[in-house]
DNA sequence: AATGAATGAGCATTCATTCAT
DNA sequence: TATGAATGAATGCTCATTCAT
């Protein structure tokens, strides 16, 4: 039994967890930058080459800490209510359409009820202490630079919409998650307010698939002009 | 006179200038982290007193750089299609409402058009040099954590919507704005391509306002699906 | 029975061998400078711990791979035509001195032939990969501040001169040696090109001792076997 | 005037040559693996800072010392006898060449002389502390691994093969030095003893080009220069 | 107004070695 | 007997900033 106070602790087992745990504080007070070898194992409260023992390089420690705060932003989504079982997912839109208008109708109210879901989720992550956003985001955009990053933010991305994907299609799910990381920034890089009725519309809209009105569709004179690309 | 062969330069008007385009190469070249007053004086070929005379912290010259940067984007966009007056800017959406069906005809077409123009230009943008977008996008985002770029980076917001807002309403433009940002940052993130259909067609649907329901329209075409990824 | 996918191997005899091979491959690509317990041990993909229970100092681990490397050039020496007896060792020059003229033309010969014989074998050395020379070279320089290595370094040079005494007197021999360090080095330390006419041209007037022709010139106390040699 | 014992020295010249100073005595004292910014600084008792402000990388710092060490030999060759006029250098030897008898007589003399003036300086060199020689090969021999040196290294061994062209005929100079530089390893390298007999002989061997005896003296064209060198 | 010299803090990383198993 | 974990020291280097000109 090592004396509390002092430093022997040579065998501790979950040293590397605190020590991830640690670098998620420490991002999280003073920025990306602010994470070196030093300052996480001051935070952990270890000797300096244990941090180097565990992580070889600095982006080794990012990408756990990144994997850890992911996990804890999927758990927020799996507690939430935007994956309530609603309605069963669409997975396929042909097998539910028997009756047009029911479906339609049906369909629409899903979709204003998962973005209802999504905004308030949003709110409800922004609202508490903005230093937690602050610091997934300023995890999640370090990929920007440090390519070590990227699969981990793939990984994330494509858990998002695949969980997204019980409610809406693949594609849709995507851009779910485009629009929030962009509402999120809007705020963030702004020093603005989170604005939940504004995120709910253009999250409905992006649900509900441009429908135009009680006329024959689309007119052929629209499929030209989608295919201009490239 | 200055001996020739040296470096005298003393009188320099523009170093000023040299010294921010000397910043955005060192930032494209190696990051925001890459950025100190020793590399950008190397870059700039000024002495390195220089740089800290005439900004005097990194902040300063970040700022001076980002709203450069801008200003190059702001201009591509000013010469881009995206904002011809195809159709008047609708900016009240009631004013315009005599005939309903002719003008949700119009909508959807002056839609159509402005979110295809759009996806083409985020195609040209991120086509080009991965650098350049990087480089923005690094600027762009350094404002999380660095409040002294919050306010040019809600100048820039703040312009983007306002040139949309020639082409929709001002709450739809700066939704606009935050899908554009999060497609980017799926590419740039994720070492993902750019998928110019995806774009367009997410970015029409927020251009088409919740249509409520009690209408018979959705022909199953028109579902999601029809946004074929990839 | 070792879970397969682990890397086990307790019981590994040569192990001791692998890890001196290892640390010649590290010598050569990286330097002694980069010779550490560490890169020797994933060189040779054996457990830290195992460098340092058989070579418990590199200074230990220095000699052995020195040694080794050693034996490498002494191979090549023995198998190369330098000891080839193509005209017997005139171990003692008085002993054929029967016929001053023949066995000064012989002399003569022998040496031009010796000569060249090294310059041969230093050039098929250096000539291939510069790797090699410069990775034996290394080991053999570092005893200038390795004590411990200085052992294997006069072994090693008198094992060459040994060996060249086959074929000439033993201070002749060892005088070749160092005309051919110093003239690798030359090589070596100016980035320079293998000259085998120049080597060939020096080597045999070190072997072809200033003997004046027929004239009464130099003192007798002056010719080279005068050196007595320690 | 600065209080003594403190460090206050703002305005400090020549402070690059004393810290070139205080890397030859570490290196001197602890090796070329000894010399790091802090021990120099240290041994020259200026802060940290200062050492990297005037060398931006160690291998600039090792140029300066192994240049100023050059210098230091060069005088010390200058200033012996071994560039004495004692004959006029017969540069060509062609053109001395009236009497063949004589000139003979007279170049063996002169080589001679010139051997045995090198063999006294090389004495004195290594005679003295060995420290001095040890350094001087230490960092000379650190080319070897170190392409930065290379070039300080042909500036050394160009400058004493052009001194000694004054006596001899430029390849022969070169070889002169590689000889010298093998002596003084085997020397160093196993602990051994300079015997400067045996360096006079075998250099005077060098200067005396294969002449055999009563016999035509082989065509000009035969002659040491014959080594094209590069 | 402009700048080169100077400096102390801090950085990521590598390392030989110790130690408990 | 081997070995993985652990650790404190050290290294090369970059830096923002200060200061005397």
């Amino acid at each position: 039994m090592a004396p509390p106070g002092q430093r022997p602790r040579r065998h501790d087992p979950d040293r590397r967890q605190r020590i991830v745990d640690a670098a998620l504080r420490v991002v999280g007070a003073r920025g990306i930058d602010g994470l070196s070898h030093r300052t996480v194992a001051a935070e952990a409260d270890v000797p300096l080459g244990s941090t180097t023992y565990h992580f070889s390089s600095l982006d080794e420690l990012l990408v756990a800490a990144l994997r850890q705060a992911n996990e804890g932003f999927g758990r927020a989504l799996r507690e939430s209510d935007v994956l309530a079982d609603v309605a069963a997912p669409p997975a396929d839109p042909a097998t539910a359409a028997t009756d047009p208008a029911t479906d339609a109708t049906d369909r629409v109210a899903a979709a204003t009820e998962l973005a209802a879901a999504l905004a308030r989720l949003m709110g409800e992550w922004i609202g508490g202490e903005r230093t937690g956003v602050e610091l997934e985001y300023e995890l999640y955009l370090a990929a920007l630079r440090r390519p070590a990053l990227r699969p981990v933010v793939a990984e994330w991305t494509d858990a998002v919409a695949e969980a997204l994907s019980r409610r809406t299609d693949p594609v849709t799910a995507r851009a779910l998650g485009a629009l929030m990381d962009g509402i999120f920034l809007q705020v963030l890089l702004t020093d603005g307010t989170y604005d939940e009725e504004y995120a709910r519309t253009m999250l409905t809209r992006l649900l509900a698939p441009t429908e135009p009105p009680n006329r024959p569709p689309l007119t052929s004179s629209d499929s030209p002009d989608t295919s201009t690309d490239t």
